[in-house]
DNA sequence: CAAATTATTGACCATCTGGTCAGGATCACG
DNA sequence: CGTGATCCTGACCAGATGGTCAATAATTTG
């Protein structure tokens, strides 16, 4: 809701930061609803009530877990430029995005969660923000269709495309290593497969 | 854990269906932790004692509608078959997924939350059936691709690109939605971007 | 129709959970 | 070192929640 003082002492700092680190681990695994403050104050190290000091509820945790969540989710996105070769710059974003997924997989599932459950929090964000983003790149995208520079696809449904089969690997994590065994490197093999895929996808195509 | 018995009363039947439907609903909507006994016994139209009547407790409930969930879920790959085209027969399989997605949100939800949460349940299934499932199928991928008859791709992350792609629709619809606006359908949409995907991926390559 | 079986409920309970609060400990700083 | 601000805690509370149970209503069946 309002902005916490600017100036934090050390220990507040320290203490906001192991708040938020546990709450992430334990919102992303067990869900907003399935987790209660006291496994946070654990995880973090501290008493109920301290925790309660620091953050006015447990909504407030899970809001500003989230207001972080967002600029990491949606930069990579942005840094799609007109510039430079279309289908490097679609490849470079699916890279990205994938490498998100194995460097946040908490992030990706406390996102993943809040989504499943009709995002009433996000839902201004995504039909804002987010929207505008995406229409943006997406007239970017259809420019370099209109040019013949990649083949012709759906921009919006080309994006779709890429947060599915990224967040894939984070979301359903369990399952992609339950089915492939221990001896895979899912991010690896998808990194290579996505490559492919989309350069197959983007490739201009001879005639039509 | 017990089947119940075989010989279900009309009455028994009625209300056994009809918390199954009100809990798939709930669970999928606010997840398993977000919901209460007393919201499916409304949803249903029963009251709460009486919903334990029926169920032994709310974690009967879900496992429950895990159990008929599996079928539904897995059967479509099973129909893929040897005979008849790679092409067709891969493309036929994200069309049914893609349906599925349309046509039962709410269990590809029940899913997602579940597997997102770690799939205690599920782990012995996604590690035993479905692996088996799944190493069947890429097997017969791997074949098609050895006789030249699809590109070159990795089985297991086809399928897997296929689950995401899918999936997707039904477990973040509201972000497709809020991002598209009201005036699309995603589902028409997505069927077509997915056609075209997988054309252009798996089509055999002239060389390498 | 009467007995036996099945279905339903209100009242109740133990536990858990988010959150409060008064008071005490610790720390920063003049 | 003393004092005000910050930090921390045990005890507590009200409401929610999963689940039980004895009693009653409805239904099936002989």
């Amino acid at each position: 809701m309002q902005d916490k003082p600017l100036r934090q002492s050390r220990i507040q700092k320290k203490n906001r930061e192991a708040i938020l680190t546990a709450a992430l681990r334990e919102f992303s695994a067990r869900g907003f609803a399935g987790t209660t403050i006291d496994q946070i104050a654990d995880a973090a190290g501290l008493s109920k009530p301290n925790v309660l000091y620091y953050f006015q509820s447990k909504d407030a945790i899970h809001e500003s877990l989230l207001r972080e969540l967002l600029d990491l989710w949606l930069d990579p996105l942005r840094e799609l430029r007109a510039e430079g070769d279309p289908q490097d710059q679609i490849l470079a974003y699916a890279k990205r995005k994938l490498e998100l997924s194995r460097d946040y997989p908490q992030e990706s599932r406390l996102f993943a969660n809040e989504v499943l459950q009709g995002a009433e929090r996000l839902a201004p964000i995504l039909g804002g923000e987010l929207r505008e983003l995406v229409d943006e790149k997406s007239a970017l995208i259809a420019r370099w269709i209109a040019d013949g520079r990649i083949a012709q696809v759906d921009p919006h449904h080309l994006l779709f495309s890429i947060w599915a089969l990224t967040q894939h690997y984070a979301d359903f994590e369990v399952q992609v290593r339950a089915v492939l065994g221990p001896e895979h490197d899912p991010y690896v093999e998808a990194g290579v497969f996505l490559d492919l895929l989309y350069r197959r996808l983007l490739r201009p195509q001879p005639r039509e």
